[in-house]
Formats: C-alpha cells, structure tokens, sequence
DNA sequence: ATGTGATTTGTACTATCGTACAAAAGATCA
DNA sequence: TGATCTTTTGTACGATAGTACAAATCACAT
C-alpha cells in the first residue's frame, strides 16, 4: 500500500488541504457560496485563512476543486450503473434500473465521509439556484453527457413518448432529488413525523417510485385538450 | 384633483418603492440574497441606496416585505382553485384539477406584472436553497396550511395511498416545479432546442401530466424489499 | 544536525458591504 | 405663501470581504 500519509503525529491534522475541502463542501452546501467567508471556512477547518490562498489561490479555485473532486467519479458510476441497467430485459424493470443508475450515485457516491455523494449533490443544487458561474460552466460541460446518457435510455424503454416529454421528465427528476437534498426537514414537518426526509434510503425509493411513473405518464400531445385514459393498471 | 401620476417630468418614476420591490426581487430571484448588495438593487431600481433603507429599514426587511406582498394573493388563488377542485366529480379529473390548483398559481399569479408568480417563486426557491433564515421563518408559517390542505386533497382522492407517500410526492412536485423556474435553460439545451424550458404554459402542461402519474404510482409498501437486488453499492 | 522545499501563520491592504443620518428637494394644505 | 410632512440625496462609518505576502514552522533527505 501507500505509505506516504503516515507521521509520527497521527491524532494530527494529516491533511489540511482535505480538511478545507470537506469544511468548504459542507458549508457551501447549507448556506451558499456567498454567504460563507474564506474565514467562515478556515475556522471550520482549523486551519488560517491564509492556507486557503495557499492551497486553491481564490475561493473560486476552492469551489473548482470541490467539483473536480467529485464530477468524475460520480458519474463514472452512474455510466457503470447505467450500463447495467440497459442489459435488464423485462422493460419495466429496466426503466426502474436506469432511473435508480441516475439517482443513486447522487446520495451515496463520494469515496469516504458518509453522506458524501449526497452533500455534493446538494452543493450542485445550492449553486445551481444561486446561478453560480462557476458551477454553470462545469456543469453543462461535465453533467450534460451524462444527461443526455440518462435520456437516451429511458427514451428506449420507451418509445412511445416523445423526447421532448422525457427531458421535461428528467428535469423534473433532478428538480426533485435536489429539493429532497435541499430541504429534508420540510418531509418530516408535513409527514408530521410520519416520515424522516434525511433517510437518504426512504428517498431514494420514494423518488424511484414516482418518477417511473412520472416518465410513464401518457405522453403531452399538444394539440389534443380532449381527455385521456389514466394509465395506472399498466403493471407488471 | 389628483395630479399625482403625471407632473412636469412624466416619464419619471411615479413610485420608487415599488421600483425597488421589483428590482430586488428580479435580482434575489436570479442571483440569490448574498450575492445581491443594496447599492445593486437601489441601481437597477434607479434609486439612491439610502431609499432602501427609508423604505424598508434593512435589507432583511426588504426581503420579508417582498413575501408580504406575494403570499397572500397566491394562497387565496390556490385556496380558491383547490375548493373549485374538489367540487370535480370525476376522480381522476379530480386530481388533475387539485395539482393544476397548486401549480397554475405558482407560474401565473402576481397582480400585474408578467411572470410576477413565477418570479416569485423562483424567488421563493432561490432562497430555500440558501437556506435563509428570514424566509424560512415566513414560508414555514404561511405555506405549510397551504400545503396540508393541498396534501388533504390529494390523499382524498388516492385513498390507498400512504399519507407519507403523498407527502414525498408533494415534495418532488414542489421540488420539480422550483427547478423548472430556476434553470429553464437547461430544458431547452437538453432537448436541443425541441422544447422551450422558459415557457410556462408548456412548463404547467408537462408538469401537471407528470406529477399526476407520479401520485398514482402504486404505494411504496415498507414491508417488501423481495424486489430484485439491489444496486446500492459502496464503492471505494 | 542542517539545509531545503513545502506548508502554515499572522497581518495588512483595498474594496465593498449594510446601515445611519443630516441636508436637500418635493409635496400638501391652512 | 409659508409651514409641515414625506421622500430623496449624499456621504460617512464601522465591519467584513477576498487576497497578497513576508515571516515562522514543519518534514525530511543528506
């Protein structure tokens, strides 16, 4: 194995540079990119504002890193997944397959801390409703492959509704998985306790279930406003 | 008599704290609280930045009064068209016309000016994802009867459902809905310009179809994990 | 032990933040 | 018109932001 993190020292910080990472991740993710200080960050972390310059150069820099850290690895997994999920053979379970590729990598990826992928997640979407440059660009050129991935396969499985109908789907999807990230503590209020919005395992679920669905909906003809047929007997 | 609007200089601002209403909530709604300064909004607004403070005391003060303004008008339009219907005889119908109860409101309400609903909303989902305390406070108190009555509703007309269940599917609703006004770009750039992501009506359509097949997925019953095996797997 | 490069610390600089407040300007009515 | 109240302007203050940088410290090969 590799040896190299190992000192004399080890109740130590053994890396600062990771713990600014995790510091800055965990609190971009609750409160926003400007609402929290390089100082903010430093003191979560213990370590002086002046190793976060040292380390990632602008707080921007900081923000970039936190995105390289996980962009790859999460969506290696859900191409893995996806993968997987297209050699299902009955088509309803292989819908099921590819939504589950999409949206479990967004709560579990991220290779050590718990909650890990799920914080990322909820990071991408804190930026995104902040419009956050940085995040836009390295999104729609990190994430854009993959969604269009994600797309395609659940088009085949089902060919009969339009692509236009599964991106609006797929965005409703994300929109969800994000608010669930976002705001947890709202599902246990309205649940009245019923419910625990944080058990990343209930959301997952819950998110398959509904979504499956969502892209099982009859397709939106535009033209027609005549009535149609709930299709909710279709199961297999 | 009233020679109020028009004076000497016409093209003028007839009502500057208006102005600023408007001008602080575009910017909120599209850049977050934080990232927007006073001297921004009392700029867009044409005003002088001690306006603001005349006006509304503190920025925090700005925000809530902005709240102030919306909540009442969309939460009677949502109580009306909820009670309009639940008059509706057809169940599925029913459903249909309770969720276009609360989505038509969060796209088109706001007395005058166009897209004033959604923009609020936007707004409203802006800073959900920041976390910020002042509408925290006001959204839990003014929006959660809203949506216990629309939850009531719902779980009504899908008495086989698990109330938590409707609970969840509530909240992927709001969830998608807010990310449709957050980042309508991205629905348009993902369908390759098939599909319009800033057009409401579409935005109303698609969701409305999607959302009611989501409520009728079959309820997600806690006792049975004997489905196929699970992806959930750790990587490392 | 010592020299060397990597890291951490402390501090300082400039810009901008929210807000306060006095003075100017405008409006209203006896 | 002049008095009074409301609104707008201009400016200033203390706090805090991001970042730069020199000094101090550490890790480690020699």
């Amino acid at each position: 194995m590799i040896r190299k993190p190992t000192s004399k020292e080890a109740a130590r910080k053994p890396n600062m540079r990771e713990a600014i990472l995790a510091a800055a991740e965990e609190l971009f993710a609750t409160n926003g990119f400007n609402a929290v200080s390089v100082r903010d960050i430093a003191l979560a972390a213990g370590a002086n504002p002046g190793s976060v310059t040292y380390h990632f150069k602008t707080k921007d820099g900081l923000l970039l890193e936190i995105y390289r850290r996980h962009c790859g690895p999460m969506n290696l997994r859900r191409s893995e997944l996806l993968a997987a999920a297209k050699r299902v053979r009955d088509l309803q379970d292989r819908l099921e397959a590819i939504v589950r590729a999409y949206v479990v990598p967004a709560f579990t990826s991220g290779s050590d801390l718990a909650g890990g992928g799920a914080r990322f997640t909820r990071l991408r979407a804190v930026m995104s409703a902040e419009g956050n440059e940085v995040a836009r660009k390295i999104i729609a050129q990190t994430f854009d492959d993959t969604s269009h991935a994600f797309i395609d396969a659940v088009h085949e499985s089902l060919p009969h509704i339009p692509r236009t109908d599964i991106v609006w789907r797929s965005h409703f999807l994300l929109g969800a998985l994000y608010y669930s990230l976002v705001t947890p503590e709202r599902v246990s209020r309205l649940s009245r306790g019923e419910a625990d919005g944080s058990d990343a395992a209930a959301a997952i679920e819950q998110l398959v279930q509904a979504i499956v669905a969502a892209f099982q909906a009859p397709a939106l003809d535009q033209a027609a406003p005549a009535r149609r047929r709930p299709v909710v007997g279709s199961k297999a």
